[in-house]
Order: C-alpha cells, then structure tokens, then sequence
DNA sequence: CCCATGACTAATT
DNA sequence: AAATTAGCCATGG
C-alpha cells in the first residue's frame, strides 16, 4: 500500500510488542533492506504524533542505550520499566533477549 | 537543486 | 569502556 515513509516506520513499531524492543536499525533494515537510514527512522519517530498509542518508547539505539524520546529520556525509561524491561545506566538489561526482530 | 538537521551506526581511538 | 569521527538518509527551507 503506498504510504510515505513516515507512516511505514509507524505501522512496524506498533507491531513491537509490550516487554520487548527493537532498534532504528533493525527497522531501516525491515524497511530499506539494510541499517543506512537509521537516522531517517529516528526522524520519523521523532515526529510521531501519538507517543504511548504508538510505542515508539520501544525503539532503541544498537548498543542497547535506550536513544532519546520526544517527551524525555526519563519518561521513556519510565515506560520501558512499567513494561518489565531492566534498564542499568540508560541501558538495556539483558539487550539480546530483550530484542524483537520482526522476521518478515 | 543545494544545504542543514537529527530519538543513528559502525569503526576507530 | 567512553569519547570521537565519518558516513547515511528522509525531510524541510
């Protein structure tokens, strides 16, 4: 279905399930086919107008620091502990069964 | 069309 | 292991 790029990175992060999370990367790839537009994603989430009905608080950065978020890095951690996701100085306990990879 | 921006990434130091 | 650096890409001016 043509839908712009915006609305493509929204439509996969809804998808990410609550206790897990998942990279810009990881999403890039999912979109793009490899992690180039990381950034680009990152802009787009940065952008997403219903933060907490869309999860976007579920996207993080590769090395597992739980990146920024639009209403606080606090707040976003917040959120990802209210979900059960251990976070140690800003980072994701645990990163690699924390991840959720969308597998086509 | 050119340029700046940023919730990034991988590699290097 | 923390900080720096260069590379990358979708927008908006």
């Amino acid at each position: 279905m043509g839908e712009n790029f915006q609305d493509t990175v929204l439509n996969l992060v809804k998808r990410i399930p609550a206790g897990k999370v998942t990279t810009y990367g990881e999403i890039a790839r999912e979109i793009t086919g490899s992690v180039r537009a990381a950034r680009a994603v990152a802009r787009a989430v940065a952008r997403n107008p219903y933060p907490i009905a869309i999860p976007c608080h579920r996207v993080v950065r590769s090395d597992g620091d739980v990146g920024g978020y639009s209403l606080g890095v606090e707040k976003k951690i917040k959120l990802l502990k209210a979900e059960g996701i251990e976070i140690k100085r800003r980072k994701v306990a645990n990163f690699e069964q924390t991840l959720f990879f969308f597998n086509f």
